[in-house]
DNA sequence: ACAAAAGTGTTATCGCTACACCCATGT
DNA sequence: ACATGGGTGTAGCGATAACACTTTTGT
């Protein structure tokens, strides 16, 4: 053991009044927390993201992530699926929290930490609501957006990597297709996700072999081509193969 | 667009001090922010987790993960830094964000945010350091972990994960080694980090046909068996197989 | 007839698995 | 001599890549 600090701050929140450190510990209750959604979807076979118009300073017509801040008696878990109910009116999404970001001045107002969550949502089942922050929803295509608000980019940015890993290695993509959908759409979307092409042949082999579809028998309709087969995601399938060590990859 | 709610904070954010909403803004800055460091070496052919003992309530005597609070001025990235360093005069280690945590509950004092940052460090250039919230510091058997303080079983069981996860995608496994090592003491490492079992022949094909390794040409000594060759990771050379597209697995 | 996407089959190759075997060192 | 881990070669299998080809729909 060699120096002996004497300058930190955790002890304090043990003797929490203790006279024998400087800084009282109620300085440091001077955060708020807010949560900011990237919310994906995925239509005309084009990655989307959800956004709101701001209607106030700063950053006054800018668009911006749906975020909120937390209330001091509120889980932050719950704050995000708040503000993604509020904005969207779907319930039960799965909001994964992926990178929190501290810098002092990423806020104008104060030291405001906000804490990044995404979800992954069916734009059938999405039904556009306004409310007091969010007069203006739209979906912007993620592979062309413009100026965010705020750290908006950059927290966008971080999402899409995240996704980019979660999605090679968990079957997350679903969640972005219609309950049932063909392969073609279900290629289409992990391409323009990871930005790869693949082989469609091989592409049919490797999923059909996962045996993770449910064959609706079912086909498309109304499509100026061959008409696929439709397919939906088996939950059942994957939790049991769970079970035995499989692992989804790819 | 359907309902039209006016219950949001947001818009506050924007307004500052608009008489039209009912919650004033400064109730919002109630948080403190803290950060908790997973710090994790290797050392016999274990994981070892980095841990210090309490000395004040609550949680006296417990073992607990180095934390701080976040000065109302400080960076949080910088802050897992300065926590890193007051324990341990490591300089320049990457600390790792990976996970927030916002129970309302989880602190008795008040509601505390806290972040997880993670760092693997080399257990050859560590000297540890007393200060004042660590009187004791210690290396746990990441296997065999006892209670610790609040919730930092949660926090460290949620580094393991996304650290399994990502050490089979990036060489970072190498920051757990000495700067020279053997293939074996790597396919240990592995091994104790991902929870299975290589075959030894396969994975020195695999790891050697990365081109990832320098061989140093020297070998190990004062070993009661055959001593094994001595390789040190060659950043450069994985830094130059990145721009052309390549990714390192497993 | 044509465009466009669905859907299938074949082949060659690469990588991984399993396993057998030899080598060098300290006790 | 033996225990221990270092180090290597090979045969077989399975997954993948590349590519050619057929099928079914709407216009």
């Amino acid at each position: 053991m060699a120096v002996k600090k004497e300058n930190s701050i955790e002890k304090v929140l043990g003797h929490q009044f203790s006279a024998f450190y400087k800084i009282p510990i109620d300085n440091f209750f001077q955060f708020a927390l807010s949560v900011d959604c990237v919310i994906l979807g995925y239509d005309e076979d084009t990655l989307k993201l959800l956004a709101i118009e701001r209607g106030a300073e700063p950053h006054m017509r800018k668009k911006a992530l749906p975020g909120d801040l937390v209330y001091p008696n509120e889980d932050m878990d719950l704050a995000a699926s708040r503000v993604l109910n509020e904005l969207t009116s779907l319930d039960d999404v799965n909001m994964t929290q992926f990178h929190s970001y501290g810098q002092v001045d990423r806020h104008p107002v104060g030291r405001v930490i906000t804490v990044g969550y995404y979800s992954l949502i069916n734009v059938d089942q999405y039904e556009p609501l306004a409310n007091s922050w969010a007069d203006n929803v739209s979906w912007l295509d993620v592979k062309s957006l413009p100026e965010l608000a705020f750290d908006h980019n950059e927290i966008v940015n971080e999402a899409l990597r995240s996704l980019k890993q979660r999605v090679r290695l968990q079957p997350i993509g679903f969640k972005l297709l219609p309950k049932q959908f063909t392969l073609g759409q279900m290629q289409n979307l992990y391409e323009s996700i990871l930005d790869v092409n693949f082989d469609k042949a091989n592409f049919r082999k490797k999923i059909l072999g996962m045996n993770l579809l449910k064959d609706s028998g079912k086909l498309q309709s109304d499509v100026p081509h061959r008409p696929g087969r439709l397919y939906s995601f088996n939950k059942d399938a994957y939790e049991s193969l769970l079970q035995t060590g499989y692992t989804f990859e790819l």
